[in-house]
DNA sequence: TAAATAGGTTTACATTATAAACTATTTTAC
DNA sequence: GTAAAATAGTTTATAATGTAAACCTATTTA
């Protein structure tokens, strides 16, 4: 009846940083910044569990000669995110 | 886009509780323990948050000799649960 | 060259979730 | 009758989480 929520996706900054990165090939750490109204601390911190999760993967380079982080979703991730949302639809409707 | 979602709705036991009892006139302590599979201690205090949100109401009376703790969802708690939901699906779909 | 901006990360704090321990009463077993 | 177990919870302590403030390094602007 009521499947435990992955507590990974059950928090809500990163459940729609992964709702971003389901949309898109990739993006910038700025662009998820912006689209989430959060604060880049928060950010930050929320990325890196779910780049230890294997959720997506952050990539650094330079953008000219500025930092630039890069996220991308996981097929783990996609998989994930779909259990999740399945699971939900028990608690909500 | 992504609005913030109540954070008092935004927990997997209280979403649980809140699921079941939007589904009956109302629901016994002892009912919601099973079907939610938590323990009591925790379905005490997320209850109590949950009362003092103003979306359930909670009765004390007794069942035979032994105590009786029956819960309902308030209007407050209908519209609260309502609204949880369409914010929720700007995340996950 | 001082101040502001960009792009983050680290750290500290406050809130939460959860289970363990406890209370009070009742039923069952001896 | 009384010791042990069960019922129906509440309170308390702890661990985990979420969040923003403070910080860092480099770059651009005034």
């Amino acid at each position: 009846m009521f499947k435990p929520l992955d507590p990974l996706l059950h928090s809500q900054l990163r459940l729609a940083v992964m709702s971003l990165l389901l949309a898109v090939e990739e993006a910038e750490f700025t662009f998820l910044k912006e689209k989430t109204e959060s604060t880049a601390g928060n950010l930050s911190v929320q990325l890196d569990k779910l780049e230890k999760a294997g959720y997506i993967s952050i990539e650094k380079s330079f953008k000219g000669k500025r930092p630039l982080t890069t996220c991308k979703i996981t097929q783990a991730g996609v998989k994930a995110f779909e259990d999740y949302v399945e699971n939900l639809k028990n608690y909500i409707s």
